[in-house]
DNA sequence: TTTT
DNA sequence: TTTT
């Protein structure tokens, strides 16, 4: 044994629409490539952009937010942990997948006109009386069982 | 261009003593390999322990932190940001690493004698030969430039 | 002595334009009320809204990137440190006030078009009038010395 | 609304016993003083310590750990929220205190001897095998119910 | 592959 | 005092 702290904190933008597969026994998982993009100015003072990617996995409630309300370019924050999966590829060569285990999300976009799709701009009214998945994205969600209530209304 | 915040805390043992090479113009890596553990019951009530091994990178002023304090053994907090490298192996397939460049160290071993280690590793050595407990080590210290004031005494 | 990590993170919204402050020998503070909104139901189900406001201090390019391109209502990551001031009140009572310093900032609105804002405030002018994409801001700063380089642009 | 993330991060050691009450309903809340101390060298070279005390607040499970495994000097790791209790005192003045409640607790003191319980000492073997309360401490608990089963053995 |  |  030996306790231990393994956190990830991370905002940034969507670089596809998340990839969600219904597992059985009502499992649900969501892969999301996240980019993180760090800006500086270097020596001859260009500005040089370095994007890095993350291999995001997120399960049950965490990944029905990512279907219903995440989509290419979508800006998050994530809390998680890092976790390496191994198995071996046909080769029998041994290979390992890092990605970061969503465990908190919270959706960054501001929410005007329904993030994107195109039609029905909700009211505030709307939001508290009378949500759909459509309009009201989910703000802040934790990992938890797979309730329909991990939907945020 | 898009901001974003890619940032990683961990708090873990070094499996090994860090590698430690120094390279041309004065700069020096380091390079750590840290266990987190998360320990939990599993459905029949056992104790299982899940370690996550992670590849820490540190340069400089960090590099020679751990290169003078640090031990297999050692439990450290660092903070820091995840990195991928990228490379073609020999036969020519895409090969990718995912490393954590080091920010931040703070050591969190007891200091009252020699870090609990009975032996001499010359690290140790020279730990215990010069310290003082006022002049201790601080036991945080962040990435910059490689003076030996980066030391911490 | 003993070594320690104290670390804020935090997302929200201004709730007041940024208030600053020009010293002599260049200093510049910035203080900033932020609010982190955390939404949940109660056993009801009726979603509450439970807020809470923060006060930061930045000081020096960050406390100029919060003079010239936040507001009242703009969206902004920060990590910092908790600090707490005291002092003794008129009345000779002990007062303590607890501060974030700030160390890092991530700006997370969209830029699309001004930051949203319809009219004219003057830093907003500033935003408007000047920026080519090479000059965009850099929505990612971190604590340093006071320089204009400080400025994203 | 607004979404939101309200993190803290803490590495220091306790400056007092905790102070336990147990409430009706089974509810215990634990209160804790924490000491982050952040060491450097100013102007003159002279080292410099410079402490800040945060006041935490543990509930039910978490308030339970504190209660058996921490005292004085105990160092731990913390995760949180900050949290700002009102009222009013009885001059009818507003009065303010920032706590940070926790959700999360890493213990960081080395087990060899029972952490500062003089006799006992435990080998890893009796760690795996057999372990007490006055052993072995919680590396790594959660905030949530205040079931026994929160105790980490 | 994102974002600006 | 923000945000939705």
């Amino acid at each position: 044994m030996a306790g231990g702290v393994n956190k990830v904190i991370l905002v940034g933008n969507l670089g596809q629409d998340p990839e969600v597969r219904h597992l059985e026994g009502d499992k649900v998982v969501a892969n999301v490539s996240l980019a993180t993009t760090e800006s500086y100015k270097d020596r001859s003072g260009n500005r040089v952009d370095n994007t890095e990617w993350h291999d995001l996995e997120l399960w049950d409630g965490l990944a029905k937010i990512a279907e219903n309300y995440l989509k290419k370019g979508s800006k998050i924050y994530v809390e998680g942990k890092i976790k390496t999966d191994s198995w071996q590829d046909e080769q029998g060569n041994n290979r390992r997948k890092v990605r970061i285990r969503v465990q908190n999300l919270t959706m960054l976009d501001a929410r005007t006109d329904g993030q994107g799709s195109p039609s029905n701009s909700s009211s505030n009214q709307a939001y508290n009386n009378n949500p759909s998945p459509q309009q009201m994205p989910a703000p802040n969600v934790a990992e938890g069982p797979a309730d329909d209530d991990d939907l945020p209304f």
